[in-house]
DNA sequence: GACCAAACAAACCGGGAGGTAGGTATTTTC
DNA sequence: GAAAATACCTACCTCCCGGTTTGTTTGGTC
C-alpha cells in the first residue's frame, strides 16, 4: 500500500482513468495505454501500484463494492428501503464512473474473470433481508417467496440499466426504476397496503 | 455469395465456430485464430468469405436476426403471444449457440460496434404490437401504456437472461421467465382475465 | 484435358498488447 | 547531508493480433 501521500494520489488517479477506460471499453478492450493516457502517467507507476492490468480490475471492483452499495433503511427496514435502494443504485451509475465500471466489469462475461455470482449473490441477499422485514410486517403478500422477489427485481434491474444505457445513455433509468416498481408493487403487496411505497423512492439515499 | 455447396459448408462452418466463440469471449476477446481452430479452417478461406472480423460478426447477428425472434400468433395476436415468444427466446438461448452469440454481441458496449438501439427496438416493436391487440381486445388494463410494457418486457427479459447465465448458465431461464409473468400479469391484467394467461407458456412455439 | 474461376491454405506483415528491467526523482530516516 | 526507501519514468521484450500476399487445390466449362 502507498506510504506517501503523493501515492495516494497517484493510485486514485489510476484508478479514476481505469474506471473511464473500463467503462467504455470493457477490461479485454480497455488498453493500459489508453489507461496510462488518461491517468498521465508511465507504465512503471501503474505497475508500481498494481501487479498487472487483472489486478488493477480487481482493487477497482473490490474497492467500490466494500462501499457500495449504499443500504439505508432509516431504522425501519422494509420494502421503500429496497425502493429507494434500486434508486441510489440508478443514481450511482448515472453519476460515478467507478460504480459504472465496477458494474460492468463484474457482468461481462470472459473477461476479467468469468462473471462471479458473488455480486450477484449479494445483491439478492441484501433485498431479501429487506424484503423479509417487510413480509413479517404484512407488506409483502405472505404466499411470495422473498428470495424469488429479490432475484427478479436484481435481474430486472440489471436489465434496466443495460437497456437504458444503450437506449438513452441511462438518461431514462430512474424513471425505468420507478415504472419497474409501478408493474411489481401491485403483484406483491396486499392492495390496501399499495398506497404505503412510493415507486419513484422518498430521494433520502446518497449514490455512496 | 458462395456459388459451390463446399463454400456453403464452410461459410456455414466458420459461421457455427464464431458463434462459439463470439458467445463465450465476446467479440474483442475472439481472436480469429480462436475461431480458426474452432472452425478447422485457415484464415485465407475466412477471408474469402468476410472480409473482416466485424463482417464476421456483422453476418452473423444479421443473419440470425432475419429469422428471429419467432413469431406465431396462432391467429390471435395478444398477450399470450408475448408470453409464448419470450418462453421461445428462453429456449433459443439455451439450445442454439448463434443465437446466443448474436445477443451478446448486440448487447456488449464498446464492441463489434456500440450496441445499436435497433434490435433493442425492434423486439420493443414486435412486443408492443401484440400487446396493442390484447389492449383492445380488453386483456390489459386500458389505462397502461402498452409501449412502456414493451420497454419493461424487453429489459427485464434482457437482464433474467443474464444473470441466469451467470447464476446457472441458463437452466434456470425458463422458470426466471414464467417467474417474471407471474409478477407482471396480474399488475397488467384485469383480473377477471387472469385465469386466461400460461406463465409458463403454452408450448406452442420452436426456437426457431 | 486445358483453362479459368472459385475456394481455400500457407507464409508474411506491421503494430500494439501486457509485462519486465534498468534508470531517475522524491521523500524519509539517521 | 548521506543513505535508504518510496515512487515513479524510460526503454525494451516477446507474443499475438487482424489483415495481406502468394501459392495450391477443387470445380466448372468448353
Amino acid at each position: 500500500m502507498p506510504k506517501q501521500e503523493r501515492a495516494e494520489r497517484t493510485r486514485a488517479t489510476i484508478l479514476d482513468a481505469a474506471a473511464k477506460v473500463f467503462d467504455s471499453q470493457g477490461f479485454v478492450g480497455a488498453s493500459l495505454s489508453d489507461i496510462l493516457a488518461e491517468a498521465g502517467v508511465t507504465k512503471g507507476a501503474l505497475y508500481f501500484h498494481f501487479k498487472s492490468k487483472e489486478e488493477l480490475a480487481h482493487e477497482l471492483v473490490a474497492e467500490q463494492f466494500s462501499i457500495w452499495p449504499p443500504v439505508d433503511d432509516n431504522g425501519k427496514p422494509g420494502l421503500q428501503t429496497v425502493i429507494d435502494l434500486t434508486h441510489a443504485m440508478a443514481r450511482g451509475l448515472q453519476e460515478n464512473v467507478r460504480i459504472r465500471a465496477s458494474i460492468r466489469l463484474v457482468i461481462e462475461q470472459g473477461t476479467f474473470t468469468d462473471p462471479s455470482p458473488d455480486s450477484y449473490l449479494r445483491w439478492i441477499d441484501v433485498c431479501r433481508d429487506q424484503l423479509d422485514h417487510a413480509q413479517e410486517r404484512g407488506d409483502i403478500r405472505k404466499e411470495l417467496v422473498t428470495g424469488d422477489i429479490a432475484n427478479f427485481l436484481v435481474s430486472a434491474f440489471t436489465g434496466l440499466q443495460i437497456s437504458s444505457q444503450v437506449l438513452t445513455d441511462r438518461a431514462d433509468l430512474p424513471d425505468r426504476v420507478a415504472g419497474m416498481w409501478r408493474y411489481v408493487l401491485p403483484a406483491i403487496v396486499p392492495p390496501r397496503r399499495l398506497s404505503r411505497f412510493v415507486p419513484e423512492g422518498t430521494a433520502a439515499q446518497t449514490p455512496g
